[in-house]
DNA sequence: AGCACGCCGACT
DNA sequence: GTCGGCGTGCTC
């Protein structure tokens, strides 16, 4: 008999990271179960928090009277024990708080809501609404309603109409929407609710679902294609793991157009055959609406979706659907790595080397990490696609840890578009703006005049200020950590975020001697501007962060695009991605430059990805594409093996590196960043970690920093940081959560720390 | 995070 | 004498 809940209350503070014993009253046996969140009193006053309960037991730990459970908000486990055993290995792995998990795991709409009630009460309760809808339903038979139209009185037209109207649902048994009834032009509200008060009818109030893409649901199903011979090979791998119920993991290595999708497709189909369900993440937004097309095409009503375009309500409904079991397969961002879906036979991860997988703060999670832990509990593989791998992966697959696939051809055996780099250090530019060179210019003129359309990015990917020279393309670099160096302008330094180097900027490039060496950067809107100028007769479309804020503002653009609205797509990064419109026959790349200049040792990466994906945008049906890219650095080896489409010597030259400069794959990595109002403390504190830090760690590790946070003042605080690269430390793990410990209940939480292991990001 | 307990300065 | 400052410690 379980008399004990234990919970985990919503307090995310170091010191309340436990579960605490609460007493179940006996009337709530039944529904204060693991993983239903309750109501408890918490601390010396009236305070009541919410929690969840994470486990019941017939015995306490705790010595002491035990409070009780005040109330229980839901009327079964919204998180099954598959995911309350993911939220504790995720705290721990992440150096989150329990509760922060938790929430992680949960729509919006079933956080905690705090209510302040007009006598001054406090009510938590949960923001979570389900949405419901009137339905008219009839109570009688349709010859009853036919006699009691015969005996109203004649005048009583509304009356009578109703009761035919009611003799029509009654005979064919239909309940109608009260909300499609009720209209000017036919029922006035207050003769049916008069009618419901007769007795002739009853409004009832039906949950619905507010289905996001119902509209696909109902679009005709496509048919699985002949599979291409290296398609085939991959299923053929696959296949057999799905059946066998094997958790291994797979990375399908795939061109642009070689038809990963089609090979997901078919491997999902091959487990619902099993009687399994699947679960698919792909990159945030860009490419949603096509893979939810094409998966809702395969699988209509099956297919759930969740990202962050959707509304809460929206979310929660297709959460509440999967949680339900009433969707199979599950396709969504990041966050659906939490998806309630049970009895799971495979897990996809689409782009795998997209860097939105990994969440930027608490829980510091990567979704690939979640689908293999949960690929291992339910017995299923995990399958990684993408064209261009992030080289963690790559070197994994080279070492057997995981099944390589490779697909290196297009399946309409159509060859990539050519791919022309145009060296801005000689070539020449429009005088206007020196943003375009006349060789862009007139390919994009060339494509007006026969009216096909041009995609042209401006990469802003790592837009922090950095030095460049415009004669040589020659950025400067951190001589100890092989970064480029980062432009402060408040002291007119170079400075390395990895280790704290810091420089004068130079006047005269140390490489050639020009002069011409200064900061490099534009923006879409500049960008925009010089396009009418030099090209007043182009419709432009504009597509970055300021223009797709709006709900679904990123799907208007594209498809006002795709209806020919305008000849030239301009956008960031986020035009790169799984974009297809048949009528585009040139890609531009303004500047490729400016993610080389990244401060990260992935900077070579990011470009080389980049570039293959956005060549990928041309010419993808009958026409022929081609792709210009505008560089100062011609030379460098990520955009000359792009040029290529040749990722495989892109590995292999970026693995040397790695190697050489000690990151990874050959190294891990770890962030730890401190943060306190006051400078001068988080100075100390940073300082005092990294010595206990020190003395902990082996020979082979090596701290870089503590550094000042690339944004040294965020939100009226001081930020510092450590990374610390290593190969083997098996204490690690245990020296990094005593630290969290003792630092945050030694000092009042005015500091705050942040442990970010394999960050994606290092500013 | 809250909230109470606790030990030192200027006031009904 | 006591009202209240916010340092410190606990919350099942």
């Amino acid at each position: 008999m379980a008399t004990v809940a234990k919970v985990v209350v919503d307090v995310p503070t170091m010191q309340t990271n436990q579960p605490y014993d609460y007493a179940i009253p006996a009337d709530m046996v039944d529904q204060a179960v693991p993983g239903v969140r309750v109501v408890v009193s918490f601390g010396k006053g009236t305070r009541e928090v919410m929690g969840v309960i994470v486990a019941t037991t017939d015995q306490q730990d705790f010595d002491g009277e035990l409070k009780p459970v005040l109330r229980v908000l839901d009327d079964h486990p919204i998180l099954d024990a598959e995911l309350l055993a993911l939220s504790r290995w995720l705290a721990d792995d992440t150096f989150a708080f329990w509760i922060t998990c938790l929430q992680a795991m949960l729509p919006s709409a079933l956080h905690a809501d705090t209510k302040w009630l007009a006598n001054g009460a406090k009510t938590v309760g949960s923001r979570g609404h389900v949405a419901t809808e009137d339905f008219i339903v009839p109570l009688l038979a349709p010859d009853e309603y036919t006699t009691l139209a015969e005996q109203q009185r004649r005048n009583a037209t509304r009356r009578i109409k109703l009761l035919t109207a009611l003799a029509q649902w009654a005979a064919s048994h239909d309940e109608p929407r009260l909300h499609a009834v009720v209209g000017p032009d036919s029922f006035d509200r207050a003769t049916v609710t008069a009618g419901a008060k007769q007795g002739w009818l009853r409004i009832e109030s039906r949950e619905f679902y507010r289905r996001p893409y119902a509209q696909l649901d109902a679009q005709a199903r496509t048919q699985p294609l002949t599979p291409t011979p290296q398609q085939q090979r991959a299923l053929d791998a696959l296949i057999p793991a799905i059946t066998a119920e094997q958790d291994r993991t797979f990375l399908l290595e795939g061109v642009t157009g070689s038809g990963k999708t089609e090979v997901y497709l078919q491997a999902i189909a091959a487990t619902l055959a099993r009687g399994r369900n699947a679960l698919m993440l792909i990159p945030e937004i860009a490419l949603t609406p096509q893979m939810v097309r094409n998966v809702k095409g395969r699988f209509g009503a099956d297919v759930a979706v969740l990202h962050s375009a959707l509304s809460d309500g929206e979310r929660f409904d297709e959460w509440r659907r999967i949680e339900r079991g009433e969707a199979r397969v599950v396709v969504g961002a990041r966050s659906a790595a939490f998806a309630p879906l049970t009895n799971i036979g495979l897990l996809i991860m689409d782009e795998e080397h997209e860097t939105s997988y990994k969440q930027d703060d608490a829980p510091r999670y990567h979704a690939r990490d979640v689908l293999q832990w949960r690929g291992a509990y339910n017995h299923a593989p995990v399958l990684l696609g993408s064209a261009t791998p992030s080289l963690e992966s790559r070197a994994r697959a080279a070492k057997g840890v995981y099944t390589y696939l490779l697909m290196p051809e297009r399946a309409n055996q159509r060859p990539l578009p050519p791919v022309q780099v145009v060296d801005m250090r000689s070539a020449q530019l429009d005088s206007a703006s020196g943003d375009f060179s006349t060789v862009l210019l007139n390919a994009l003129r060339t494509r007006l005049d026969r009216h096909e359309q041009s995609v042209l990015m401006l990469n802003r990917r790592g837009f922090s200020s950095f030095v460049m020279c415009r004669e040589c393309g020659y950025v400067a670099k951190c001589p100890n950590c092989d970064i480029s160096l980062t432009l402060h302008l408040d002291s007119h330094t170079l400075r390395c975020h990895y280790c704290g180097h810091e420089e004068a900027v130079p006047t005269v490039c140390p490489s050639c001697g020009s002069r011409r060496i200064r900061y490099y950067g534009t923006g879409t809107e500049k960008v925009e501007q010089t396009l009418h100028q030099i090209l007043p007769e182009a419709r432009v479309l504009r597509m970055d962060v300021d223009t797709t804020r709006r709900k679904g503002g990123h799907a208007k653009i594209l498809k006002a695009f795709g209806q020919h609205q305008a000849d030239i797509l301009l956008g960031t990064q986020m035009i790169a991605k799984g974009l297809d419109f048949p009528d585009v026959t040139l890609v531009g790349v303004i500047n490729a430059d400016t993610s080389l200049g990244l401060p990260d040792f992935r900077a070579s990466e990011r470009t080389f990805q980049l570039l293959t994906q956005v060549s990928g945008r041309a010419g993808r049906a009958d026409k022929a594409g081609a792709v210009i890219v505008q560089t100062y650095n011609p030379d460098h080896y990520a955009i000359q093996l792009a040029r290529h489409h040749d990722y495989e010597r892109f590995f292999v030259t970026e693995m040397g590196i790695r190697h050489r400069s000690g990151y990874p794959p050959y190294y891990f990595t770890f962030k730890l960043t401190v943060s306190h109002p006051e400078d001068r403390l988080a100075a100390k504190a940073i300082y005092q970690l990294a010595a206990e830090l020190k003395q902990s760690l082996s020979d082979q590790a090596v701290m870089l920093g503590p550094t000042r946070g690339a944004i040294a003042r965020l939100k009226r605080r001081y930020y510092y940081q450590i990374v610390i690269k290593y190969k083997k430390e098996p204490q690690l793990h245990e020296t990094l959560e005593r630290l969290l410990t003792t630092t945050q209940v030694g000092s009042r939480n005015v500091f705050q720390i942040a442990f970010d292991r394999e960050p994606l990001s290092f500013v």
